[in-house]
DNA sequence: ACGAAATCTACAACCACTGTAGCAACCAGG
DNA sequence: CCTGGTTGCTACAGTGGTTGTAGATTTCGT
């Protein structure tokens, strides 16, 4: 029986996180105490683990909501899950050029701010005038 | 004299962006017609631009403000606008840093699925298991 | 039994928008 | 000049994923 603080420090979550996460129906409502303080188990703790891993990996709370269900249900195929990883493979892929492109023009940039006043500053001229960009940074972040 | 509209179809922003920005002053408040509809200069067009241009480059609204201020400060030094882009060229290679620790992790859990069903899945042991992970990915996003 | 630490609920704030409702103004065609 | 479709107005709520706050209560170690 695990109270939240010591959930929350064996996971790396903030002690609101965890009770966010069970608001939104992410974990099970646990047991409590006859003062009315949450009483974990240690399948809770499992999960709660996987929930923030998923979290590292930048999955949303609504892709890992999918997940679980898949988790809890292990007769469904596996294409399913390889299928919401692949999501968000793409996704951070996608992201990655992205930033790429800005760290490209961000140093661009720099590289060609040298003069002393902003009057002269190559950074503020880029910034007012995108048709001196030569990275296609789309919209979004 | 253009209406808000044309504001946003020329700058890629939406109108409900250009009022959000006037209301935490980051635009100043435009002239009105007598009907009290906002009708902008073109320096508006101008400076709805930079931000807009600095947005895509993921510089935060409270670095934008900074710049519009260096920048309408003309006498100020370029250091200060210099800081403040390497600040952000800092945490955009952080970023990718760590997105590309995810797409490791991602693609290896990928490839190692190859299972039927979910009781076999990888990607889902992988994501119970922290310390099956290769990639040191650390918390945040 | 005492006091410090942890926990409780309920709610507001963060960032950077985006969407909604219900109304008023504007502009082009007839 | 009138009409009606488009655009704009204000005010507010919602998004995602937390984080922080206030004020009360409970728990735990000594």
């Amino acid at each position: 029986m695990l109270a939240i603080g010591t959930l929350a420090k064996r996971t790396g979550t903030k002690v609101q996180t965890i009770r966010y996460y069970e608001q939104i129906g992410l974990l099970p409502e646990p047991g409590r105490t006859e003062g009315g303080q949450r009483r974990y188990e240690y399948a809770d703790l499992d999960r709660l683990a996987f929930v923030r891993h998923a979290r590292q990996l930048g999955f949303t709370l609504e892709a890992i909501r999918e997940l679980l269900d898949l988790s809890d249900n292990p007769s469904r195929s596996c294409a399913e899950v390889d299928l919401i990883a692949h999501r968000q493979l793409k996704e951070v892929e996608a992201r990655i050029v992205r930033l790429e492109a800005l760290r490209r023009e961000l140093k661009r940039m720099l590289r060609e701010c040298s003069r002393d006043t902003v009057s002269d500053c190559r950074v503020l001229e880029v910034l007012r005038d995108h048709s001196a960009c030569l990275a296609d940074h789309g919209t979004g972040a």
